[in-house]
RNA sequence: GUGGCUAUGGUGUAGCGGUAGCACACGAGCUUGUGGAGCUCUUUGUCUGGGUUCAACUCCCAGUAGUCACCCCA
């Protein structure tokens, strides 16, 4: 009877290499997000099942969530996503925590899913959010940072785009333009969502559906090439003036920072029910690989969930899956898990000792020392330090014991150097 | 959760209803205080469990895992 080695369904092991590029990936996030004066925060994978009941619905919770019950009767729930994580402690501070609240994490989360390429059941993604501003400042210093991450993957400008939409745009032409029941909403927003994917006709098909005889202008409206030519289908009231002025002013902001590659999008949803203003998404261009390299918004109204007044918040979430299939695509440089400075060679066993006090003195002074034990024959031991990639090697042997001086030999240049 | 496709040494791959081959990697040696090349040799495998058959890695069924699509989408 053996143990299989392989990892528990749709999780990952971290082997050196991959640790080195997930530290990579971290760093970039860390790198990017600090300079904007936001702070650390992490929690417990475990959070109560209703945290997410609240807000998801029964059926995600049971189906699309790992959650159990404790000896506690308690029901539990691995976190599938962390703004409700990141909301519950903003709300529970809410009267000493100084505002805007820049906030990030590195959270690693869970989903119970069929797994496949880059749709894996536990990840990890950088969670960036601000609290307490009500302007657009807000989502303009979030999509800045997001390009920065972008940029920082190793993608020019021209490789990617955020697209930007806004839920009160797309309530009002719901409620108010075709008077659309919620349900009839909720079904046109999720064929909007599709709509890249199936064809046109059963796309128009569907719209027909639920619109009957305004789909026509329906269509026409959703198939609009820009922004003028979709805002100038729709009456000018004082609703739909926000949401339009919001994106235009984010898209001209933006562009004041050098951020030239924005687009708006009308058929831009995004699945979580709790946004209520502008989303956005930055997009891959890449043939091969398009795909969503982040998404997020404005959610104004989770906060209220745990009491209290309203905290206006906007953040975002970035994959270390997609995050990797970037890096490896459009930066190229390799990267190799870290390994030891030196590597200390021991010819006979009776050096052992006087090869333990180099080593200790070198990693007195800073340096990463290895201590080959295996008692081979000293190529043998060069060789596999160089198959390590470790840089430089010592030998002790009978010579070095008894002058208590010892040599350093730098694999690349094959050079010997005292010590 | 549903459906399609896939599964061969450590890795990457051939092959056939009748004794499973190759490359690389690993290990040993040529070379017992100095590596990287070369040559020689060795070890290692048909995902798991059933079935059909004289005989199954090959055909069939189930399971598991991967992958793709659906579902869902932080």
């Amino acid at each position: 009877m053996k143990l299989p080695t392989d990892p528990y369904k749709g999780v990952r092991d971290f082997y050196p290499a991959d640790m080195a590029m997930q530290k990579k990936i971290f760093n970039i996030w860390r790198n990017a997000v600090e300079k904007y004066g936001y702070e650390e925060y992490g929690a417990s994978v475990l959070e109560p099942a209703e945290l997410y009941r609240a807000k998801s619905g029964e059926e995600i919770v049971n189906k699309q969530t790992y959650t159990f019950i404790d000896r506690g009767d308690r029901e539990v729930t691995l976190r599938p996503e962390m703004t409700p994580t990141v909301a519950r402690m903003v709300a529970s501070k809410k009267k000493e925590l100084i505002f805007p609240v820049r906030w990030y994490s590195i959270p690693n989360l869970f989903r119970y899913e069929q797994p496949q390429r880059g749709r894996l059941r536990e990840h990890w993604q950088l969670n960036v959010d601000i609290f307490g501003i009500e302007s657009i400042q807000a989502e303009v210093e979030i999509i800045q940072i997001a390009c920065d991450i972008t940029r920082a993957y190793g993608l020019k400008d021209s490789d990617f785009e955020v697209r930007l939409n806004n839920r009160k745009v797309m309530n009002y032409v719901a409620k108010e333009v075709f008077s659309l029941t919620e349900e009839q909403a909720q079904k046109v927003s999720k064929l909007i969502d599709k709509k890249d994917k199936i064809p046109a006709d059963i796309f128009a098909d569907g719209i027909k559906e639920i619109l009957g005889d305004n789909a026509p202008k329906f269509l026409t409206l959703l198939n609009s090439k820009n922004f003028e030519e979709f805002a100038k289908q729709l009456p000018q009231t004082k609703e739909e003036h926000e949401g339009l002025k919001e994106i235009k002013e984010v898209i001209s902001a933006l562009e004041k920072l050098g951020i030239t590659n924005t687009r708006f999008d009308q058929t831009l949803m995004r699945g979580f029910d709790y946004y209520t203003g502008i989303v956005f998404e930055v997009f891959d261009k890449n043939p091969n690989n398009r795909r969503s390299v982040f998404g997020g918004g404005r959610y104004d109204d989770l906060l209220s969930l745990f009491g209290g007044e309203k905290v206006p918040a906007v953040g975002f979430g970035a994959g270390d899956v997609i995050a990797r299939d970037l890096i490896e695509t459009y930066d190229k440089v390799l990267v190799e898990a870290a390994t030891a400075d030196f590597c200390i060679c021991i010819l006979g066993n009776e050096n052992t000792p006087f090869a333990l006090e180099v080593a200790q003195s070198l990693r007195d002074k800073g340096q990463k020392v290895a201590v080959d034990f295996s008692g081979r024959k000293v190529g043998d031991q060069i060789k596999s330090a160089d198959k390590r990639k470790i840089p430089k090697v010592i030998c002790i042997g009978d010579d070095e014991v008894k002058t208590g001086k010892y040599k350093i030999k730098d694999l690349a240049t094959g050079e010997e150097s005292d010590m």
